[in-house]
RNA sequence: GGCCCCGUGGUCAAGCGGUUAAGACAUCGCCCUUUCACGGCGGAGACAUGGGUUCGAUUCCCGUCGGGGUCACCA
């Protein structure tokens, strides 16, 4: 009995991993082109990270005529939730991120170097496996959890390194025909990787993110089949991304502490290993300190958020552009009206350390990129936005397009565009008190200085009699206002009454403050002459009437 | 605990042996023909700490402290 026979024994129906080589062949690609991949687990939502790091990878691959890769991990079954995938794709999706190749839909993939969901490539990990069973780097193990929970206890008892290694490799060294035994007697069993590592030996290694990095060599022998046949993340990345002929594995640094094992790993499989570039964790501030932000605690962790808050997907993308390479905001400032895919990223220049996520900074990444839509694209994102997360807004935005449209060119579209709208979800109120179905329910007026009822009356009456008119232009209306503020006993300018405040009763703005706020029910609007202007005549009149009778 | 990584203003960050230590967000003040937003000008605010090396350290080395990651038949 030999390595080969036992091999035969646990893999009997396992092709040739020759088979595999030639059916994934080299890309044949430019000099340079970078083949990354995105690889979740279908165990919920899409992490903010996760994005993250599936648009490194979407922009690297494109900057160098490569591909992006986007494979489900889904070889923990116990984990994986319903429609997962589907999530994954969605999620990157709505952010702009399409694969080139690999999975597009629940079911659905592209591209020849498939199947890219990890469960349907079974077989071929049992033959790579089975080859390395057969090279004797690999052998079956029949500990049952108990026996390595014993292990461990004994260990951590002796305060010595727990693991399943040397010594404690119990079925390292079972001469083949035991185990032959074993397996022909029905016995439970999952496959072991050997390593010949030694933890005196250091490694050196060089991460494109986190530079050169040594650690002692791996002599772990990990499980690289698991008990239902599928493999474990680490057997599963070497085969697959050989297989796959990806180039730049792009990944969270939690994984920076496997290195050893994964480069042993393909060592041993005769892999040439891909070059690697590990991503700081994106944190979050937690009164005084920081910590990795979470699925559970903060809401921010989930892509779905910034769907639901109407945060559109160019200022999420812009912003972790920022936080990914310093010299975005240069080159944005420099580059106004370029398109993001016109940026060229650089990898070697990711942070090493962990940025806290900045909410605020995102908001107003996002103002920036908003106040460059011109009206009507604002007014199709919030509709859009609306349908899913306020019918109210819904209604408004759909039965008064050409309206909606004119309120949200307020100050748009000109040098210094207006820059109060952060998300979708804030629209609503900016512009509310435009439509009459919601302003006839107002029922506070937020005066500011001039609060005496009659003095409102006074001047909404005399304004209407004697100023108002629709088609003056806009110095004209101007003008008048400062020319009602006079007769009224108010400064014609601000400067005037403040060198000398007790010669006034006010100043202009105080009288035009009771016009914004008898027409708009609140004291901060944009301008007032285009609100007054789109509102019209008659409205003008019927909501000032509302004050003065 | 072992191993690994990290530590510049509140946050993101340039700088990498000699700088008045950039810039952005946030914050404060002033200005911008009336509010808000925008814009302009200005202010406050940082090299975790102790030792070295050096003519000279934020930059290089070591220790300390602090933060993070990882030690599964999870990825």
């Amino acid at each position: 009995m030999d390595y080969k026979e036992l091999a035969d024994l646990i893999f009997p129906n396992a092709k040739d991993i020759e088979y595999y080589e030639e059916k994934y062949p080299e890309r044949n690609l430019p000099e340079g082109a970078m083949v990354t991949r995105f690889a979740p687990s279908p165990t919920g939502f899409v992490h903010i990270g996760g994005l993250f790091g599936a648009i490194v990878d979407r922009k690297l691959a494109e900057q160098t005529k490569g591909v992006f890769i986007l494979r489900i991990e889904d070889t923990d079954q116990k984990r994986e939730i319903e429609r997962g995938t589907e999530q994954i794709v969605e999620g990157l999706q709505n952010f702009g991120i399409i694969p080139d190749e690999g999975m597009i839909s629940e079911d659905g993939e592209k591209g020849i170097y498939g199947p890219y969901k990890q469960s349907q490539r079974k077989d071929i990990y049992q033959a790579y496996a089975k080859s390395l069973i057969e090279k004797g780097l690999a052998y079956p193990c029949f500990c049952t959890t108990e026996e390595l929970e014993e292990i461990r206890e004994k260990q951590e008892k002796a305060k010595i390194r727990p693991g399943y290694y040397g010594v404690w490799a119990k079925y390292r060294n079972l001469p083949i025909v035991e185990a032959a035994e074993k397996i022909k007697n029905g016995e439970k069993y999952i496959v072991r990787f050997k390593s010949h590592g030694n933890e005196e030996r250091k490694i050196k290694h060089k991460d494109i993110i986190k530079g050169n990095i040594e650690f002692p060599e791996n002599d772990q022998d990990i499980v690289i089949i698991k008990a239902d046949g599928l493999p474990t993340y680490h057997f599963a990345h070497a085969v697959d991304d050989h297989l796959m002929r990806v180039t730049h594995v792009i990944r969270g640094d939690e994984w920076v502490s496997s290195i050893p094992l994964h480069l042993e790993l393909f060592k041993a499989l005769g892999f040439k290993p891909p070059k690697y570039a590990h991503t700081a964790t994106i944190m979050k501030e937690d009164n005084g300190g920081k910590r990795k932000i979470s699925k559970r605690k903060d809401p921010e962790a989930a892509v779905s958020y910034y769907h639901e808050e109407g945060i559109p997907q160019e200022a999420v993308v812009e912003y972790l552009l920022n936080i990914a390479n310093s010299n975005f905001e240069p080159w944005r400032r420099a580059n106004k009206d370029l398109d993001i895919s016109e940026f060229e990223l650089q990898l070697n220049k990711l942070s090493v350390s962990g940025a806290v996520f900045d909410m605020v900074k995102l908001l107003d990444v996002s103002k920036n990129v908003i106040s460059k839509f011109t009206a009507e694209k604002i007014y199709d994102e919030t509709l859009k936005w609306a349908k899913q997360y306020d019918t109210e807004l819904m209604k408004l935005l759909e039965e008064n397009k050409e309206y909606s449209i004119r309120v949200l060119n307020i100050e748009r579209g000109n040098v210094k565009p207006r820059k109060d709208i952060a998300k979708w979800s804030e629209v609503k109120n900016s512009i509310e008190y435009m439509y009459d179905e919601i302003f006839k329910n107002n029922k506070e007026y937020e005066f500011q200085k001039i609060t005496d009822k009659e003095e409102i009356k006074n001047i909404l009456s005399k304004y209407i009699e004697k100023h108002f008119d629709i088609n003056d232009d806009k110095q004209t209306w101007f003008n008048k206002m400062k020319d009602l503020a006079e007769e009224m006993g108010y400064a014609r300018e601000v400067k005037e009454y403040k060198q000398e405040p007790d010669k006034y009763k006010g100043h202009v703005g105080d009288i035009s403050t009771v016009i914004r706020v008898a027409l708009t029910g609140r004291c901060n609007t944009p301008d007032l002459y285009e609100i007054m202007q789109i509102l019209g005549k008659e409205r003008i009149y019927s909501r000032m009437n509302n004050l003065i009778q």
